[in-house]
DNA sequence: CGGCGAAATTACGACCGTGTGAGTGTGGAT
DNA sequence: ATCCACACTCACACGGTCGTAATTTCGCCG
């Protein structure tokens, strides 16, 4: 079926990006004045502007969501994003996050992730990114169906109606 | 019977435990006083008092700061201890110590790992408690060789390397 | 077609948890 | 009895969260 333009191009405001991801709007505010993460299409200037944040800006939302409420500090976090933001590239389906202190590496299999566990001194934070971008898409066509063919443009295996 | 200086029998000073778990030791007092970790063989009692920490204790602190080494909040580490703490036996030497959020097991093979990475959502904190024996008693034997008779009563796992 | 009211959003400031530092007094060993 | 290490009591710094006020934009009605 054809392409449509029916607003997915507009992107997410903040408000609707906190509802997605599942956190609060304080928070969500908080990190884009303080770097973590500023939203990629429009960001705030001045006070009444509004912010557009990208479906690329909800995933990496919510890999942050998902990091703290395991219980890592938003400290350990900006660390962990300013060395993976470079890395956070095409596969974020299908890889798992690790973080072993100060360092944070993309694994594809579970052998790699043995091999770390035993080499390993201290702890192993491991986050499945696939469960990540499924979260938010279920999410987006759940709350805003008009979104949908944003989350869309990965293939999916099965047919959908 | 001349008591001599033994010093193996009289467990661990407040000073010396937070030399070897490697905390401050406003860390190891602020801990106490807020029930994290309370020293089992004498608890403060008054001004002046001592506390005297077991070599178990020892274990409890270094894998408390293993977590907060990696990033996890001391709020998430009273989570993990409280539920944990019963379940903390005899093979401390040998498990891997999970959390996922809310709940903590003990696991031992890497195929239970993979396991639980494939059925889980959210982040995956592995840590192998077998390195934190190992570094508690590297570090007794390195600063106080007279107490190392406490480490080797403890059963290990036969055949380590 | 334009202005008004209300909702949405940013900006500001208070508050909480965690940890540190200095100062004091008390108990235990010599 | 004396000395020293340690526990205890404020006071505070800092990162992070949350409630609230100030401001802009949008929808609606005349």
């Amino acid at each position: 079926m054809g392409a449509h333009h029916t607003g997915s191009e507009a992107g997410f405001s903040g408000k609707r990006t906190a509802e997605i991801v599942d956190i609060t709007y304080r928070q969500l505010d908080y990190w884009a004045r303080t770097d973590l993460v500023r939203p990629s299409l429009a960001d705030a200037s001045g006070s009444g502007s509004r912010r557009q944040y990208s479906y690329r800006d909800l995933l990496e939302l919510k890999v942050i969501k998902s990091l703290l409420d395991s219980g890592i500090r938003l400290e350990q976090v900006r660390k962990v994003f300013a060395y993976m933001r470079n890395h956070l590239g095409e596969d974020v389906a299908s890889a798992n996050l690790v973080i072993d202190g100060s360092n944070s590496v993309l694994v594809n299999t579970g052998e790699e992730l043995i091999d770390l566990l035993q080499n390993g001194q201290g702890v192993l934070n491991v986050l499945p990114l696939a469960g990540v971008k499924d979260e938010v898409d279920a999410r987006i066509v759940s709350l805003y169906p008009d979104m949908a063919d944003v989350v869309a443009d990965v293939p999916r295996a099965a047919g959908d109606a």
